[in-house]
DNA sequence: TTGAAAGCGCTAACAA
DNA sequence: TTGTTAGCGCTTTCAA
């Protein structure tokens, strides 16, 4: 393994200008240039990362803070980010926080480390206060989810209204006892699209009902079935559940047919992602496509320039109701 | 952004005492070590890794090389890489290859330039020679895939006899007419399975048809339903398929529920990888499920004990047969 | 157009 | 137990 020392010398030049041909400048006699071109070839030449990097206080090194990787929402969005990464000659760290504070610090040690140049969080269970207190002096963007006065740029799409829409299309096609299939409440997404549900019904004069509105620990699979056990349960039940995640709504779909009914002409479903498989079900699901790919080269653009010591602003981009077989007899 | 000059300053000690503190060596006396934790305290200071990795010529960065995170199928091992490396104070970078060598050189560059300490290749269609001539100077492991002669250390199931047991158990339960579901034979994997369906079959008599072997170009969900397509077109039609992946399964199932026909009473359905979602699908999936968390952590073991420079030898790990609705009216 | 030299922040060998 | 100092591999300023 040479270093830039040695090609110098196998060059008969100095250090100086073996790094002037590695980075490109245009202040070296092509015959210097093709002498040094030949001695790194003829070493076998790689320059290290690790010198440059600390001469330059910089690891070209970006973490994505995710709560799992077994959410298929996230893959479109990481890619994005990836695609705009690469380009500008940074990495990827993707980290999943598990939701867990501890863990989550590990990943934030790695930015005050200098491990790392920014962070793209996507995690809505992500500390706001600490989140905040790093972007006093760190690059930070975040995805999709977003602490509500962080005063962090974002880039998201409007939960509420999403929400509103997808019911909206329900009670078009008229259904008035529609279920919400939500997560926690603390998260900010969650309460957004609760309240675009609850506009949706008041708008058009259908009550609210407490019970028909379910919160889940997570957005697993299993999630959405044991929630839809409970709907299944309701006294009054239901015509239609509105779903947060594509995940709950396949696991809705998954206990509605176990139990023998019909999806849509028992229950219609709806779920909120457009991730891949919520095309594989039977039926194929309705749900909320996110602009996930775009999202993630917004989001990798923003964190860029921040990075660069530019002002960045937060971005709302559209959304797009998908209706498929779930909701269409 | 205090450093440790500024830090032994405050301290009144030198930056090789503060040094010694923060990597926890016990020859500083417990009087210097709590001026020096105040100082960093006060200063709040964060010792730079990129000054620590330049001087100790490491990265504690792992690549894992994977042909695209949309497969589930890698969720579980890449987990399994994480608890080791995240223990052991290494990060990972994950690398999608999109089976593209160009992408793949993007990140071969990383260890060539000491950005990364070595790497845990999972992609099938890695260019073996490039890699054998990486690892002679890098650390190296195969998980799941693997060149058949790289001297490469790898870590995998036995594909062959796995296949053998899925192909057996469809014969157990009646059926003779069993369709290949394979993906490119360029593959060792590919061949492997289809020398264990081979085997199934001859060993019952069974006479191989090559028409009942269709071959994909990708192992996406699309490509199980065009597969499908053509199975259910064959004239003498198969009673059961074997798909080398749950998502051609899965698309298979969907495509022959799209055509009016019932799984597993008019065709039975096997999987491979016992992914998440091949539960949730209806009939649930028959696959097998290969031992992705444990492959996870034993390939960052052994990628780690090479990165300090010892010997590692090649494992295979047993796999299991789960049976479940697709097979089993 | 080129080179000498300083320095990025850290660790460790050696000396005291 | 502590300090001095060299040096990891690179970029860049300054001078020539």
């Amino acid at each position: 393994m040479a270093n830039i020392q040695q090609v110098a010398k196998q060059a008969g030049v100095s250090v100086a200008t073996v790094s002037r041909v590695l980075n490109g400048q245009n202040t070296v006699s092509s015959k210097t240039r093709i002498k040094v071109e030949e001695a790194i070839h003829k070493l076998n030449y790689e320059p290290s990362m690790l010198g440059r990097n600390l001469r330059n206080s910089e690891s070209r090194i970006i973490l994505i803070l995710i709560p799992t990787i077994s959410n298929p929402f996230y893959l479109d969005i990481i890619k994005g980010i990836e695609n705009i990464a690469i380009s500008q000659n940074y990495n990827i760290l993707l980290c999943e926080t598990d939701s867990n504070p501890e863990k989550e610090n590990i990943y934030f040690d790695l930015v005050r480390k200098k491990m790392a140049d920014g962070i793209i969080s996507m995690d809505p269970a992500v500390n706001v206060d600490t989140l905040k207190k790093l972007a006093e002096n760190h690059a930070i963007i975040q995805c999709s989810e977003y602490g509500e006065d962080s005063g962090i740029p974002y880039v998201t799409i409007d939960n509420e209204e999403a929400s509103y829409r997808a019911v909206k299309h329900l009670i078009k096609i008229g259904h008035s006892k529609i279920a919400l299939m939500n997560s926690d409440e603390k998260y900010l997404y969650a309460r957004q699209r609760k309240k675009g549900y609850q506009k949706a019904l008041e708008e058009h004069g259908i009550a609210v009902k407490d019970e028909y509105i379910i919160h889940t620990q997570h957005l697993g699979f299993e999630y959405g079935q044991q929630a839809m056990k409970k709907i299944l349960n309701i006294e009054d039940r239901p015509t239609a559940v509105f779903a947060v995640s594509d995940l709950l709504a396949i696991g809705a779909l998954k206990e509605i047919n176990s139990n023998g009914l019909h999806v849509p002409n028992d229950i219609a479903v709806v779920g909120f992602d457009k991730i891949d498989f919520s095309n594989m079900t039977n039926p194929t699901l309705t749900t909320i496509a996110q602009p996930m790919h775009k999202m993630g080269t917004i989001a990798a653009k923003m964190l860029i320039d921040q990075i660069k010591g530019e002002k960045v602003e937060s971005i709302i981009l559209d959304h797009e109701l998908v209706i498929r077989e779930s909701t269409s007899g």
